[in-house]
DNA sequence: TTTGATATTTAGACAAGGCAAAAAATCTTT
DNA sequence: AAAGATTTTTTGCCTTGTCTAAATATCAAA
């Protein structure tokens, strides 16, 4: 297994996690930041090897070891994201593309030695769940700020957009994992949503609203 | 710089440290386990990179540039292997195909974080040196059992060939680094030779003589 | 249902890294 | 110095993953 197809099936895996039915060339082309082209030869090999289902024209969905090989794989990026920041104290920004290398390490023994290392992590830096041994993990359910209801209060438990310039905007506003966050207001005029937490209050854009993932308190 | 480029440079890096004058082409396609024609094709791409100088028919000798990158590579390795065997406490002959893959994350401030977080150690679980930041390492004078002077007592400092079986053979025969060796005798018909170490007398052969090596107690 | 837009695939090309076989240079030996 | 042996390089081809451009399939709208 490559490291290419690797990071495709676990682009392939993200995108299916995030809408019910079958993955787009297209989307598949986007989420890998190459070409439609690229993305069907690829798609292509990976059908020839069983790791997902193809029907040209008509998206791909991933085999059952297909399913499996994603997760592995996503269970080493957030094992070693995990490390990165309470072991070795990078910023929560820092993280990831990092781990985006490190996740491609092959050695089953190391990464469950990892695990224990860590003391068995159920979540990583950005409240994604860290996959076990066996690939199962438990799929939190999550609302983003947009979604959530006006005066209740709930906890902060990840981010969609873990790009670099996201997680600074929310460090920078001392926002992070298991901050208890209450919503104040929504205005419907351009969507942003006034929130407050550690006694503060702050107006968030409706592109953050959509990224920040909370679940009840 | 792709993997395939570092771990030429560390190879001739690691050939250049063992004989005064430039590496052959056919010296460096043995180590790199592959044919000669490919090791000339990369030589030529290093070069255009200054990161070696060639003469065709003459070998090469490593840059300043091309040498501080080696360095950087097999600084990386060694940390990785501490940290392999002290935190996730594998052993000693698993570590280094592990470190292998290790040594290509690319991030100078992992690296660095790595060597604090293990307290700036100084050799790697095969006694060899890690360079600093700065590239700079101690030349440790080792000799090898063979060349070692009947009646002297020494430590145990580290080994030649890293390959699996070899380190399991000496695990299985508890020597470790900082063992404590007395060569008891040379036999001239086949080389091997009778060493003592806690209270154990052991004859190795000549292949073990010239891979494990001394330095004076 | 026919046109137009969009999505997808195919075809041909390139760079990286590798290999085998042939050619050329160097070394060794007489 | 010439012959033979060895080393090194060249040549041509293969695979992986990518791209552009062209062709084709599907979807949406009139």
């Amino acid at each position: 297994m490559t490291f290419a197809e690797e990071n495709y099936l676990k682009a392939i895996f993200h995108l299916e996690s995030q809408s019910t039915d079958g993955v787009s060339t297209n989307a598949l082309a986007e989420e890998m930041q190459t070409k439609a082209s690229s993305a069907t030869d690829m798609i292509k090999k990976l059908a020839e090897k069983n790791l997902l289902s193809y029907v040209p024209y008509q998206g791909v969905t991933l085999s059952k070891t297909g399913r499996a090989s994603a997760i592995k794989v996503v269970r080493k990026h957030r094992l070693w994201e995990v490390f990165l920041l309470e072991k070795l104290h990078f910023s929560w920004d820092e993280v990831h593309d990092i781990a985006e290398q490190l996740e491609h390490i092959k050695s089953e023994k190391l990464t469950n030695k990892l695990e224990e290392f860590l003391d068995f992590p159920k979540v990583d830096p950005h409240g994604d769940p860290i996959p076990d041994k066996e690939g199962n993990f438990d799929r939190v359910k999550k609302i983003c700020v947009a979604d959530a209801k006006v005066g209740s209060t709930y906890v902060c438990v990840g981010v969609n957009d873990s790009s670099s310039h996201f997680l600074k905007y929310l460090d920078g506003n001392k926002i992070s994992l298991g901050t208890t966050i209450k919503i104040l207001h929504k205005e419907s005029f351009d969507n942003s949503v006034k929130i407050e937490f550690d006694d503060v209050q702050l107006v968030v854009s409706e592109n953050v609203a959509k990224n920040l993932f909370l679940s009840e308190a």
